[in-house]
DNA sequence: ATAGTTTTTGTTATAACATAACACAACGAA
DNA sequence: TTCGTTGTGTTATGTTATAACAAAAACTAT
């Protein structure tokens, strides 16, 4: 427990990705919190199950597959295995507070939850290709430009996927 | 062999869903023309095999997991399985003929290739979630708002992944 | 044509991802 | 307590994808 002068986390939520160095332990906490908060408020219970798959994901903003979560887990004398993980995974999901990414199979904590909303929040995910991180963007008019386009072709939409794989600045997309 | 009057299909590449009843007889043959041509352009082989999983995905505009494939393909004596089918997509895919739906894992054939251009080039997928047809979009404002927003995220974009589930005009879209 | 090279295929095995089904335990309300 | 609901442990199985290697077919250059 060492450093914990509150570091004012470097924009978290701003559509970037991480900042690479941001204060994670208050990270971590806060976002453990809001999934508290959110369970209490809708009656639902964030076991020591669930909570340990969370925090297996948040343990850095890569993206990891259910088999990945398993065996990283600590399953005290229990079998435990990809059933347990992806039952977690869905409840999340579902909270709106793990994000399924379609194009590596894979999964991520949410970096900035929305209250009370479920599912992928119309959310584009920025997928590095070379570190594997994930950033987690909410761009309006990216919204709005699919919303035109799905109107145009009389098209109703019910869960846009938008997952852009390419080089973080770390790695490359900032040269 | 019925009806040939050349019907000049409706509007087939305008970013929406196949028309429903369109001259599909036209649009395979054509397709598989492209493909003849591209692949003599570029000094690489249709055989047979490939030609049959091309054929297949043809068939109708929805998507197909590659066991969908194998299991329709008559084999003629061989074994058969997954194995040919993927490489013979991972091939189309190169040239940009068939695309990998990946909120789907599944494959399309594509329906307005673009010459010498391999991979997604770029398009948008609208997969409907009710009849499974998937129309293959390319929106300039939704490709001009990726860019910016990678670079405002300074990422460098290689492969965006757009798929946008929903109800196609038929199933509800267009009330 | 024919020897050597590259490409494609056939085949088997296995890896990686995901869910069905069912019994039992824990919890929460009547 | 009793009952209904929700969550867990466990086994089995379904689905998607690739590794590895030998044989066949196609091209290439003499």
């Amino acid at each position: 427990m060492g450093e914990d002068h509150d570091h004012a986390q470097e924009r978290p939520a701003a559509g970037l990705f991480p900042a690479a160095r941001h204060d994670h332990r208050a990270c971590v906490a806060g976002l453990l919190d809001h999934a508290d908060e959110l369970c209490r408020d809708q009656g639902l219970r964030l076991t020591p199950n669930r909570r340990v798959v969370l925090e297996c994901l948040l343990a850095d903003h890569k993206p990891l597959s259910a088999y990945d979560i398993a065996e990283r887990i600590d399953w005290q004398g229990r079998r435990g295995g990809p059933v347990q993980v992806y039952r977690a995974l869905r409840f999340f999901e579902d909270l709106g507070l793990v994000h399924r990414i379609e194009s590596l199979n894979a999964f991520v904590a949410c970096t900035h939850p929305v209250d009370g909303d479920g599912a992928r929040h119309g959310a584009q995910f920025l997928v590095c290709t070379d570190c594997g991180r994930v950033a987690e963007a909410s761009d309006p008019a990216l919204r709005r430009d699919i919303g035109r386009m799905a109107r145009q072709a009389g098209f109703q939409v019910q869960d846009p996927v938008i997952e852009i794989k390419g080089l973080c600045p770390d790695c490359g997309g900032r040269r």
